[in-house]
RNA sequence: GCGGGCAUGGCGGAAUGGUAGACGCGCUAGAUUUAGGUUCUAGUUUUUUCGGAAGUGAAGGUUCAAGUCCUUUUGCCCGCACCA
């Protein structure tokens, strides 16, 4: 073994050992449990970034350590193919989205061999090839035939950068594209949906279940899902037709003075009366034109237009003015809402606006509210009043209370019935692009849409066509669109839609157990074996979009009968961004690139000379803040970085990446290279007897057992890498300085330094450990278990405590019971400075830990 | 507006209600070296009359004992938002 540490010269040969050993194969060995460690797999863009090294370096560990402790592990890897970089690239450079996509995905797959992950690359999947999007498109069927793929007419945002429609999950609430960063437009357009509305509650009432994920992404998932509850009641208008209102608030039904219909609901045009068309007409075309995002913006002052009718409200017969108003969404609810100006404060702006009435039915205690005169809508405690049934009810949704009881009126009286209200949309999954999965569908004039048999799956892409980028090119393709219909022969078209590309990412980790089944999308005996992960790593970008779809696909695959598990995600760490220091103008806001700073001591701008900012942002080259992890590599090596990225900060935290400290790293490496070539140990060193230790074999054994302690209890459950290197550095530094280096707890030592090292390092570790003789890897040994034994002491440190403040500490035998600890303790010189001469009222023992004198 | 999270040395961060600042970075001094780097040793919250005293964003409270629990509050970050 070489005497210097040179992770050049080891990590590849060790890589390609660890292959020829078949190190990282899925166990079969059913007699082990099963541990399933995923992590989101990537976008192929060609290029592993430091967010990628931070996502796989974490399961990675978490795979290692769980393999050592003998479980049977999957750990999967896959690419996240489809997606419109590929297809860009080939309208600006004409190349094959296919072509690019594997070529990424080849340059990606060697940067990610040279991390040292321990991929089990069998199970390897891309969800662009039609081995995979076969099984994406049966996936969709089974949708289909189970009733939960439908095509709608409907408003749509639509991107008009990438020139598609988008789900709403992938819309941010200024209406930003996620991907392209665009503002959406919209626009009406016939789509397929899935309907996980049939699943809303379940969505949200398993939230429970997942208690192993953060609070934060259930929380997000729980707003999204957006549950209310409340009553339905249909109003009539005057034209004969029903006006169905959604309300959480019905027992304010009494003092509805006007309704409120989206400036699109299906009424409105039977609703307008003769002198009002044009100014309703109007408003339809203003509204269109704008977002949501718009429409809740400007300052949120109320617009809207009379249609000219009225409608009986049907719990007191009163006539109401029906309105139009953009702040009524024709996506939520009913579309319509009974407006109750003294108790809402929209509908209260909007009254008071266009001059409507406000009547008062919830009285507050010691006050008399006048409908005439309130400055603002009352939404507070009460009682009703000029409510005929609910008069004198306190106002409220508790038990008893007025909400309660209007709904058990509305029932009563057949005028309406109680329900509950879901934020959540259909998902829309029609995508206008090419590099996707077709949609299993054809259309025909007689028998409709028509699913493409599972013996004709995959409808596969063609792949002579034109990249314009105006229009789907599949659309344009005649040969590929016309074919007769599956069910009645006649000519017929295919869909022409791609699906959206988080279809692909729904059920991947349910495909990876038994990735290379051709016959189907996965034995079900498989996935039930492997199902759920145990443990998934990835971005907090994905708290709904990707986990809420994922979650919906696993409900409606066991609905199907293919699984049984009702979550498919167990536990879940999100982890935090990798951020780059950068050099910031203060007054400018320009980002300054590093080389043209001087000193980066004393960073100053290079043309201005001002002091500029040194702050850490999430890395991007418009930043120039980004750090290749390839150049980390050749430098320091894989076990460096990955030292690095697990030390720096907990997990689920923001990492500033910070040279000095990689540098800090690198010497904990080589420190441990020169702890163990110099130790002498080897395989053939006797192992340590824990009898008749000395002194110092005592302390250096428990040092070692400590260490073993602290790092599997980091290592479960909660992943706490940092302070588990913390433990190994520790570790090290009482081998370094142990009193007793012929021992055999020593060689012990050196030894466990080794294995719980392992996981983390794995290159140097298994140089090392191979340098010593060891006929196999340190990464098939079982990982270290603690002896409780070792962990025992003869003598403890107790505390003094006088009043609660730390006055010193003495040092006890262990095995003093607690009254002659605390003899001991008043009688310690420590505590008769403070207590000598004084009444002890009180004396608190914490067996182990500390004794507390409390003084007059 | 609603919901959630966070706040500890020069920096990243540790602390089952029980010696706050583990571990690391940086820094200071010394040793080794022709020098730099490496490596090693010691030190590194503040203050001090050298006995101590104070100290975890702020103010209260509970407790023998609070970074940790409770109340109020400030600042920053994140998510949602005319949701009926």
């Amino acid at each position: 073994m070489e005497s210097r540490y040179t992770p050049a010269n080891i990590e590849r040969k060790w890589q390609e050992a660890w292959v020829n050993q078949g190190l990282h194969r899925t166990s079969t060995d059913q007699g082990k449990p099963k541990f399933y460690a995923l992590s989101m797999f990537p976008y192929p863009s060609g290029n592993l970034h430091m967010g990628h090294v931070r996502v796989y370096t974490i399961v990675d560990v978490i795979a290692r350590i769980k393999r050592m402790q003998g479980y049977r592990v999957l750990n999967p890897m896959g690419w996240d193919a489809f997606g419109l970089p590929a297809e860009n690239a080939a309208i600006e450079r004409g190349v094959h989205p296919a072509k690019w996509t594997y070529a990424n995905i080849d340059q990606m797959r060697d940067q990610l061999k040279d991390l040292g992950i321990s991929f089990d690359w069998d199970k390897e999947i891309a969800t662009c090839s039609p081995d995979y999007y076969k099984w994406t498109q049966w996936m969709f069927l089974q949708f289909f035939q189970g009733g939960l793929a439908y095509q709608k007419e409907a408003t749509v945002n639509w991107d008009p950068i990438d020139q598609t429609v988008l789900a709403n999950e992938q819309v941010d609430s200024a209406g930003i594209s996620w991907r392209s960063g665009a503002k959406v437009e919209r626009k009406l357009l016939r789509q397929w949906f899935l309907k996980i509305t049939d699943y809303a509650e379940q969505l949200l009432q398993d939230l429970d279940q997942l208690d192993g994920w953060p609070e934060k992404v259930r929380l997000m998932q729980a707003n999204w899902i957006g549950k209310s509850t409340g009553a339905q009641v249909t109003f009539t208008t005057e034209q004969g037709d029903d006006l169905v209102v959604f309300t959480t608030r019905p027992d304010t039904l009494w003092g509805a003075t006007f309704m409120v219909i989206a400036p699109e609901h299906p009424l409105v045009e039977k609703l307008t009366v003769a002198g009002q068309t044009e100014a309703i007409k109007a408003y339809q075309e203003m509204a269109a034109k704008k977002s949501d995002v718009d429409r809740s913006a400007e300052g949120k002052e109320k617009t809207g237009v009379w249609t000219g009718s009225c409608a009986i409200n049907p719990v007191n017969g009163a006539k109401v003015p029906i309105w139009i108003a953009d702040y009524v969404m024709m996506d939520y609810g009913t579309g319509a809402i009974m407006a109750v100006p003294a108790h809402d404060q929209r509908d209260f702006e909007f009254a008071k606006k266009f001059g409507l009435g406000i009547k008062v039915v919830v009285q507050p205690e010691g006050e008399v509210l006048d409908g005439g005169t309130i400055a603002e809508a009352w939404a507070g405690a009460g009682v009703m009043v000029n409510s005929e049934a609910l008069d004198g009810v306190v106002a409220g949704k508790g038990k008893g209370q007025s909400v309660e009881r209007a709904v058990e009126w509305l029932e009563a009286n057949n005028k309406g019935k109680g329900t509950t209200n879901f934020r959540l949309r259909d998902w829309l999954i029609s995508r206008q692009r090419y590099w996707g999965s077709p949609i299993p569908i054809i259309h025909c004039d007689d028998c409709g849409a028509v699913a493409v048999a599972d013996d004709q799956l995959p409808v596969e892409l063609p792949v002579d066509v034109e990249f314009s980028g105006k229009g789907s090119p599949l659309a344009k393709l005649e040969s590929w669109v016309n074919v007769p219909c599956p069910t009645c022969g006649k000519p017929a078209k295919r869909e022409t839609d791609t699906m959206d590309t988080f279809m692909c990412s729904s059920w991947y980790f349910m495909r990876y157990p038994d990735a290379q089944n051709d016959g189907a999308a996965f034995d079900p005996a498989v996935g039930n074996d492997w199902m759920a992960v145990d443990q998934y790593v990835g971005g907090i970008e994905h708290a709904i979009l990707h986990l809420l779809y994922s979650r919906f696909f696993t409900k409606v695959v066991r609905d199907r009968g293919l699984l049984t598990c009702d979550e498919p995600f167990k536990r879940l760490l999100t982890q935090g961004m990798v951020q780059g220091r950068t050099f910031k103008n203060p007054t400018t806001g320009q980002y300054v690139i590093p080389q043209n700073v001087a000193d980066p001591a004393n960073p100053v701008d290079p043309t201005t000379g001002e002091v500029l900012d040194v702050v850490y942002e999430k890395m991007s080259k418009s930043k120039h803040n980004g750090v290749a992890p390839s150049d980390v590599i050749s430098k320091y090596g894989a076990d460096t970085a990955r030292m690095f990225i697990l030390f720096k900060a907990p997990p689920e935290k923001d990492l500033e990446w910070d040279d000095a400290d990689v540098e800090g790293q690198f010497r904990f490496m080589n420190r441990i290279w020169r702890l163990v070539t110099e130790s002498g140990v080897n395989s053939g060193n006797a192992i340590a007897t824990p009898e008749n230790l000395s002194k110092d074999e005592k302390v250096l054994r428990r040092a070692i057992h400590t260490a073993i302690k602290e790092i599997t209890e980091d290592m479960t459950d909660e992943y706490q890498f940092n302070t588990a290197i913390s433990e190994l550095m520790k570790l090290s530094n009482a081998l370094s300085d142990a009193a007793c280096k012929d021992s055999p707890v020593y060689a012990e030592g050196i030894r466990t330094l080794l294995l719980l090292l392992a996981p983390f390092a794995p290159h140097i570790a298994d140089e090392l450990w191979m340098g010593m003789g060891f006929e196999t890897s340190v990464h098939v040994q079982a990982f270290p278990v603690v002896d409780a034994g070792a962990l025992v002491v003869d003598e403890l440190t107790i505390v003094i405590q006088v009043l609660g403040k730390t006055r010193g500490t003495i040092e006890v035998a262990a095995t003093l019971s607690k009254d002659e600890v605390e003899a001991a303790a008043r009688a310690s010189e420590v505590a008769q400075k403070y207590i000598a001469g004084k009444e002890v009222k009180k004396v608190i023992v914490v067996p182990g830990k500390l004794v507390n004198f409390v003084v007059g």
